[in-house]
DNA sequence: TAAAATTGTGTATGTTTGACACATAAATAG
DNA sequence: CTATTTATGTGTCAAACATACACAATTTTA
């Protein structure tokens, strides 16, 4: 019933999640205001909608103009739409949330918007309802990333499997075996081994490891599904 | 960043999805357009956010509107917003799918919205992006009743473990064997005998079941896993 | 009254998960 | 430089689960 000339046009924003990993914990790019409403305050990065952008592209300037990055992965989550939401005026805002690999961002333009990656764990409380929407982006990433492997896109271009594994206990909040989880790995053949060492980490044993481009379309096609066994973990 | 004053409001659509089961096949409720835009066209239903509305009694009132009933699941599933998808003018859809029993609705309602019951499989091109809306809506369906136990939206009170069989295979498009089916299903506690034999159906023979409300609010809440192994069927 | 169709329960097999042992290589402490 | 500690890579085994298929009982249909 889309079409008809209507008088309610309304405000919209966007709101991102940005998640990163730095080998221990999973990380939130957040920002702490310098500009009214909620001046001091911590919130997402956020912006509006304009009149010829279409929704997907607004999204992805937002992400470029806090973090300098194009190709990451982005997906729509969620749109909020209660009345009060924002008090100044009523916004209901479409959000997305990204996955980027931590050392790739702009620095100076995280400077500029007073950005931080936060620890999950020691998330501020954020302004208006962007709390519910980190709880429901959460909840996205889990059952994604149990399905699909896009936890990848967390990850430097190489890797360790111990570093994969990390990931994966920081994202479902678990201790995995780490046998299982290797040989887990290994069998999905979306790893490929580059010869090289770990040069980074403290302990240098660990093999590098890059991603089979090939394999991990497939998987995100859905052909084949990556770990279902983490959709029965309890998401607390 | 919510709060700025702003100069681009824009007309905020929702469009509604609304899956049923007839015994066989899985159906939309869909409206052959009596009304401009794209008038003698099949579209979904949908209206437009008032100004002082949350989105989700939006989705109600709509639901309402159509099929005048009030309890339903009812889900968001996502937000539409390219430029050019409504040629009239520029407006985003919020997208919600909703589970109804086909036998509870009200027919005048129905009529009164040029509305009817189409199999899933002979669905009509829709106006607009709402063939794309429909095929998310059914990824989603799929993914949700294979991780908690909302196929039971789309039966009558009472019903028979063959014909909640039926449904999910027509949910998936697969054939499941019934012994299997059966046992895994009586393992997950969710069905209450009644000690009643269906009436309704050609061969008299299967036991009535109603649903153990108690249970089922705990697979929803998250506690335990209904079906993970449908998460890895083929999504075709 | 017999045959066909549908429902309910049982059993065997191959696969996968999850728990744990051992060997090897690298880093660290003395 | 050597021994100890730490981290990585591969292997085995039992329990749980999915899958395939057999048979009995009841109702419908011919």
């Amino acid at each position: 019933m889309t079409g008809y000339l209507h008088s309610s046009r309304i405000l919209v924003a966007l709101d991102c999640i940005i998640f990163g990993f730095d080998g221990e914990a999973l990380k939130l790019l957040l920002i702490k205001r310098n500009f009214e409403p909620e001046f001091g305050n911590w919130s997402l990065m956020g912006g509006f909608l304009n009149a010829d952008e279409d929704l997907h592209d607004a999204a992805t300037r937002i992400l470029f103009t806090l973090t300098g990055l194009q190709n990451n992965y982005l997906e729509q989550l969620q749109t909020f739409g209660a009345v009060n939401r924002d008090p100044v005026e009523r916004t209901i805002s479409v959000v997305y949330y990204s996955l980027v690999n931590i050392n790739d961002q702009d620095p100076l333009a995280l400077k500029a918007h007073n950005a931080s990656w936060i620890d999950l764990d020691s998330k501020p409380q954020l302004i208006f309802d962007h709390d519910q929407m980190v709880e429901a982006a959460l909840r996205q990433l889990r059952y994604k990333a149990a399905l699909y492997p896009i936890g990848f896109e967390l990850l430097p271009e190489k890797f360790t499997v111990p570093q994969l594994q990390k990931l994966y206990e920081a994202i479902y909040n678990v201790k995995l075996d780490r046998r299982n989880f290797s040989r887990k790995i290994m069998a999905t053949e979306l790893l490929l081994g580059t010869g090289e060492k770990d040069a980074t980490s403290v302990t240098k044993k660990g093999q590098l490891f890059k991603l089979n481009k090939e394999k991990y379309h497939d998987y995100l096609n859905g052909y084949q599904s990556f770990l279902p066994e983490f959709t029965e973990l309890s998401l607390t």
